[in-house]
DNA sequence: ATCTGTGAATTGATTCACAGCC
DNA sequence: GGCTGTGAATCAATTCACAGAT
């Protein structure tokens, strides 16, 4: 594990950064695919709408990884990327309400790919209960805790009608879980030391309207 | 339609404020679903979990709509925000690529509840194509700029693979569509007038990683 | 007594610009 | 000549703190 001496390790990083990294190892291993060996900043931010300077800025809290006057070594700074983001080992999933939003996340198996894995699933629901969906079979949700303390996941993915969701939130972080994945309409409360994000497509519809607002009329022909 | 005058107008307006505003109103919504008269900043900030300055700064740049000792009319403050992002009209949509996460959003009901409206639906797979689902007969994706023209939408949804996200972003901003939002996992061009959210849950995993990287093992009991 | 609205102060993030290396 | 890494400078967002309204 080459260690590079140097680095600003004891500042604070950012979260706007680490929110950054998973962006430019997905835009590296575009390149690699590609068998692009060497990438420069300026490349990098063009596919991924960051600034040139910003790049070299985020990466430079973690070490050292460019060569002057050539760039990146495309496999190598990926290979950085991935250990520090944690990404070379597979994650447990617990997926909680098996609804509409539930079961595309089931069937969807884009995040499979990127190692992560719905291992267990839990409904309210108790038709559902016992019914097999992509080789995870559903659970009562009453079974939460005792079957997440028995064994245990790594990130929890809420997708749960906002007004339960909370109460599932807490259940999960009872259960030890420190990052969650939100899907319900509404901002749980959680203690500091548990990760959560939101997907909330409404929301970013909302905030797009008023924009348009600006304009004179529904899409117009040019 | 009461105008609030000494208010900063001409000041230009952060984007990250009107992130917050339909967060606010969504809050509103289930304080009037309550049948809550009067709600201060700081039980809005307790709700929407953002700092009580922060949601009167973030109002102020529109308008005065408190009053002080008592804090904020709920059903008045919910109009303003309507009025502000638009909400109080109804939005046409397109949706290109109907595969599972293209599916996932046509059957969901949270859209229209909205009063964001699947108008019209595309995609590649002839064997698709004439199929209705949820009210929208499915085209194929060689019409859509014929169509789109014809018929306009406010906002295109993008449900399609990476690779071809970019085509189907350049042909809706050639149809004229002003805001897009894209479930593909990448970050396409386009012109500066163009609205674009990200729905991407893979990198919101990816970035909680890191943090649970630093934890001892995968979720440990308590 | 309470709570808004807002300049001023502060904190945080981004960009600049250039020394140093390839 | 080209490109990284990084302090310094700039720009942006958030928080403070209090005057003023009810």
């Amino acid at each position: 594990m080459t260690r590079n001496r140097k680095t600003a390790r004891a500042t604070k990083i950012p979260d706007v950064v680490i929110d950054r990294l998973p962006l430019y190892a997905r835009c590296l291993a575009l390149l690699q695919s590609r068998r692009q060996e060497v990438v420069s900043s300026t490349e990098l931010a063009s596919m991924s709408r960051v600034t040139p300077a910003q790049i070299r800025k985020d990466l430079s809290y973690f070490g050292r990884f460019g060569k002057q006057g050539r760039g990146y070594n495309v496999g190598q700074l990926l290979g950085e990327l991935w250990r520090i983001l944690g990404l070379n080992r597979d994650w447990r999933l617990a997926l909680i309400g098996v609804g509409k939003v539930g079961r595309a996340i089931l069937e969807y198996d884009g995040f499979a790919s990127e190692g992560f894995h719905v291992v267990q699933a839990f409904d309210v629901d108790h038709q559902m209960v016992g019914q097999k969906l992509v080789s995870v079979t559903i659970r009562h949700v009453s079974e939460l805790e005792q079957r997440l303390l028995k064994d245990p996941v790594d990130i929890g993915i809420v997708a749960v009608p906002a007004v339960e969701a909370q109460a599932v939130v807490d259940a999960l972080v009872r259960c030890g879980v420190k990052a969650i994945l939100n899907y319900a309409p509404l901002r749980p409360h959680r203690p500091p030391d548990v990760e959560l994000r939101q997907i909330d497509p409404v929301l970013a519809l909302q905030s797009m309207t008023f924009y348009l607002k600006a304009l004179k009329g529904p899409a117009k022909r040019r």
